[in-house]
DNA sequence: CTAACTAAACTGACCAGTCAGTTCAAATAG
DNA sequence: CTATTTGAACTGACTGGTCAGTTTAGTTAG
């Protein structure tokens, strides 16, 4: 293990982006070389060296800024899904107050609610888009997230969590306004529509360029207009 | 490239199973291991040693039997897949005829014909049980699919398609007997269904193993109630 | 001034693929 | 029935190369 990284660096000191701007945009080089190679070759098939010449940056570096490929992996993984969560969150389905919020059910007076399934579409929108963008990362969570025992295994479970609330969070608004089929386990529900936008969004990037992004949408949204009773 | 085991190797006449007991035993110990540790640490994470002691073979015997790791592999897939088309198969929703055939509504004249609805839940329930008996197939299979350039690109495609083909029938058959939403692309729809068994079945076996078969059967189902127009 | 970074050499472990040699069951010969 | 041969199946030490991680002495930029 690289002890030296690890105490040299500055010690992150609990604040946000006290960082140099230089050691920001090394970083920020870095995790794009290697969603780009690792996505592509997976993590065991790219060497530290080659993403070092990718983001055009010595390999001493990489070891100064991550103490090890694991940690700049497990690093990447947690950059990818805040993105994720900020495209997620930006519909308005979240526990957090989001941009078109909704208030309280009972006519709280303060402007229309939105239609759930419609926020739920967006939110899956939003997840085709981020697929879209970032296919490396998509093929770097699917590659890595099922593995047991792995270097990243509490690392997914703590994203992971992060993710199915938000999803969560989008199906219960559904639930409050519609009548939904209960025998549904929520939570394979959660897993299903989570996992259908990995696959479809690969899936139209890898074999079906042609289909568009609204048919990707409206295929995973069948789920939903499944689960609310006719 | 090995070009000994091939060569002496007899020539496999076209016909079947010609293959000496000795070696269809060793290729089928050597299938089982190696899907149990590519499944947990990835094609490129495990090594031939590893594999050959697991299979309590020697090393020569892998490239004896096979040409190289990247040809045990795609040997591999193609084993998995077979299985995994025969079981749904079994179901009667593919092409061809199959057994468990359930009484339906509209009395044909030539027998009683089957709720397709029925045949895609038997068909799920199938996907479901093969994700759990042989979960490592699983893993290998969505961490190497959608990487671009890959070894296994064409076996990839060529597989794909023949799953793929099986779902089609069934959502066909669906279409046939029950309305559906035909805004809704076939393509998609697949694709959707496809995933959602190997992401379900995965996440089932990874993160939620208290999760019953029918909860995960019933999740999955609930695009083909949405695919149905009310 | 110092944190961030460079460049290059080095270590030690690991690994895919090779190949000369061994085993043994079945075929053939005597 | 026994001796000999054959060759497919298998063995495991070995080779050439790769790679994660380390170290060091120096350079750059804020």
């Amino acid at each position: 293990m690289n002890t030296r990284g690890m105490n040299i660096r500055p010690a992150e000191p609990a604040g946000k982006e006290l960082r140099p701007a230089r050691t920001n945009a090394t970083r920020q080089k870095l995790f794009e070389a290697s969603m780009e190679l690792i996505g592509e070759r997976g993590a065991a098939g790219v060497t530290v060296d080659e993403i070092a010449a990718a983001a055009g940056v010595s390999k001493g570096t990489v070891y100064y800024n991550f103490g090890s490929k694991a940690d700049l992996i497990a690093q990447l993984l947690r950059h990818g899904v805040d993105i994720l969560k900020a495209r997620l969150a930006s519909t308005g389905t979240g526990t957090s107050a989001g941009a078109g919020m909704v208030p309280g059910e009972a006519a709280s007076g303060s402007g229309p609610r939105p239609d759930p399934l419609l926020a739920m579409e967006a939110m899956i929108g939003q997840a085709m888009d981020f697929m879209a963008e970032y296919p490396s990362f998509a093929r770097l969570w699917v590659s890595e997230n099922w593995r047991t025992p792995s270097e990243w295994q509490d690392t997914f479970a703590v994203l992971r969590a992060e993710l199915l609330e938000i999803i969560g969070a989008a199906i219960e608004s559904v639930a409050a306004v519609y009548p939904v089929d209960e025998t549904i386990s929520r939570g394979s529900l959660e897993t299903a529509i989570f996992g259908a936008c990995f696959v479809v969004g690969l899936d139209r990037q890898t074999y079906n360029p042609e289909r568009t992004r609204n048919q990707s949408v409206a295929a995973i949204m069948a789920i939903m207009r499944g689960y609310v009773v006719k």
